[in-house]
RNA sequence: GCGCCUGUAGCUCAGUUGGAUAGAGCAACGGACUUCUAAUCCGUAGGUCGGGGGUUCGAAUCCCUCCAGGCGUGCCA
């Protein structure tokens, strides 16, 4: 890539220069190598000189023109290099460098943009993770879809992924699951019982007590609860989570693994990992509870594992779940958390900390609020009252692509506005279509070519010099970006990167396009032009599957 | 009360982890289809980066303070 090569020759000058006693260079001194805002600046700039200034004493400036004088650029990488404003050196890269990186896109195809620097990292994603309470909603929709590319991103830069969904199968919520199902059935049959506030409220209850009288007609109508209850927990359970498998693999969400809460109290891991923390010292008994010491890995208050009463809590079955996955081997483990879980971060990287493990082993991420809107008017939702718009309704409604991409056009900290109308309309609000279309046409662009039986692909006649105009290069820099792009979106987990700089790509694209034909009489032109459009196409495809947004041949 | 997050154009948001003159999309206004897909393009306008102070060659970005909003703050799950 050129930017790597234009670090190497300027490390190299670096180097030469102190080496030449011409400046002083501080240990652990590195390099900033930046795309300037603006055009006049060159194609990259950096500050060394300034940076140096400080520690050598002496003008930025003159430190600039003594490394511009040393500059080690053997093969003519540089079009141009000059100092400039403060002592930035800014730096023009000759054409035709930009030209042979064109190449390297089509060389790379599907690898282009997938620079290894996991190394073959293991990494777990834990996300969604809902309670097998309900059907998901569109707040899980933008965390599985969040997830999901993350997943896909870091696969891409050469990390071992797995994705993981835990199961919180043990706590009272399905306890009330399955007191909800029972009491419906008890009405179905005529029972004349009260359903309470604290029950879930919605529609897919009535549907599972069907379902259960079904099954067995009325043989629990007169059973203890105690005998009825696990009964209907198991089931309603069993059912909203197979809901809940299906909804995430139409939305095109595969997991690895689906981890049961429960099997961590079956096998004895809560009692385990408290064991643990015993032994390392970070447990002590007051008013009759256990409390885990987290203030001494920066949490606010020390935390009870264990009650007065005797039961675990809930952070305690979270500890062993940890404990188990770096168990697994997890060199890093990443869990995505719905915004109301905010309180529990500290704590949770206390836990993982008084387990032995470095801070930046764990990786807590909060996927914020979606505020569901209808023409700009919010929809109303409330899961008490068994109110909301699940992820199955508006993938319904507006596609899995247009769900998938909106999700990920912000960063996930912060709160998301989703306008349904908005996500239908097939117009450049939608930036969806606006991207895919950009790829259904050079698409389209192919196949007219194939129709007047044009080779246009043919590599050994390619004249790649008649690309000469800014648009073309400008577009080949934008291409040659891509990389970094994942790069960094990868580093900083962050897949709203993409979206954005599919947006810019796309707009580039469709302007060099609406003012330039690619199929033309000057058959060396049109190929040249028909090889770039097509390094254009690989980029939005492989970036596209990144975000699990298809690319669409036709529109 | 304490803690965390957010505050950038009328709206929704980016801003390459401290760089040079602040960036998109939408909405508004005006234009462009005999062409490889108009799900497109071109143009105009829009700013005290919440306020103030500090750090330095240089701040939307880091520190302090104030203001506004959001969330969190159980031996709940």
């Amino acid at each position: 890539m050129i930017k790597d090569k234009t670090l190497e020759i300027l490390s190299k000058t670096l180097h030469q220069c102190g080496e030449r006693g011409l400046f002083q260079i501080p240990p652990g001194f590195e390099i900033q190598l930046e795309v300037p805002r603006i055009e006049a600046h060159g194609d990259f700039a950096t500050n060394v000189a300034l940076n140096l200034a400080k520690p050598n004493r002496c003008s930025p400036k003159d430190i600039a023109a003594s490394f511009v004088e040393q500059l080690a650029d053997g093969e003519g990488l540089f079009a141009k290099v000059e100092v400039a404003g403060p002592g930035f050196i800014n730096l023009v890269i000759s054409p035709s460098a930009w030209l042979e990186a064109l190449g390297e896109i089509h060389r790379l195809d599907k690898k282009y943009g997938c620079p290894d620097i996991g190394r073959g990292r293991y990494v777990q994603v834990e996300f969604v993770s809902a309670n097998p309470t309900g059907p998901l909603h569109v707040g899980h929709g933008r965390g599985a879809a969040v997830g999901d590319a993350l997943a896909n991103i870091l696969e891409a830069t050469g990390h071992r992924v797995e994705r993981e969904y835990y199961i919180n199968d043990a706590g009272t919520q399905v306890e009330t699951l399955g007191r909800s199902v029972l009491l419906r059935y008890q009405q179905l049959l005529g029972r004349r019982v009260e359903f309470p506030e604290t029950c879930y409220q919605g529609d897919y209850i009535r549907v599972l007590a069907r379902e259960m009288q079904d099954i067995h007609a009325d043989s629990y109508l007169d059973a203890t609860e105690e005998e009825a209850l696990s009964v209907f927990s198991d089931y309603a359970g069993k059912r909203i989570l197979e809901g809940i498998r299906t909804d995430l693999e139409e939305f095109g969400v595969h997991y690895d693994r689906w981890f049961s809460e429960k099997s961590l109290y079956e096998s004895g891991a809560v009692e385990r990992v408290i064991e643990t923390l015993k032994v390392a010292g970070h447990i002590y008994e007051k008013d009759g509870a256990l409390w885990f010491q987290s203030t001494s890995f920066g949490d606010e208050k020390d935390r009870v594992v264990v009650r007065a009463n005797g039961m675990t809590t809930y952070f305690a079955s979270d500890l062993a779940y940890h404990q188990d996955k770096y168990l697994r081997g997890f060199q890093l483990v990443i869990d995505l958390w719905g915004a109301d879980h905010h309180g529990y971060m500290d704590r949770m990287y206390a836990g993982a900390m008084a387990l032995g493990k470095e801070r930046e082993a764990l990786n807590l991420l909060l996927v914020q609020l979606v505020n569901l809107l209808r023409k700009g008017k919010q929809v109303a939702m409330s899961t008490r009252a068994g109110e909301f718009v699940t992820l199955q309704d508006v993938i319904g409604e507006v596609g899995r692509d247009a769900a998938r991409f909106i999700f990920l056009t912000r960063r996930s900290d912060s709160p998301l506005d989703f306008d349904l109308e908005l996500a239908k309309e097939k117009s450049a609000d939608n930036p969806v279509y606006y991207v895919q279309y950009a790829h259904a046409r050079i698409c389209s662009i192919s196949r007219l070519a194939e129709e007047r039986q044009l080779d246009l692909a043919d590599e050994k006649t390619l004249e790649l010099n008649r690309l000469e105009l800014p648009e073309e290069l400008a577009l080949i820099k934008q291409l040659s970006l891509y990389p970094e792009v994942i790069e960094s979106s990868a580093r900083f987990l962050e897949p709203h990167r993409i979206p954005y700089y599919l947006t810019q790509l796309a707009s580039a694209f469709h302007s060099y396009y609406k003012h330039h034909r690619i199929i033309q009489e000057d058959l060396a032109l049109a190929k040249a032009r028909f090889h770039l459009v097509q390094a254009i196409r690989i980029v939005i495809r492989n970036a596209l599957e990144l975000l699990g947004v298809s690319a669409p041949e036709k529109m």
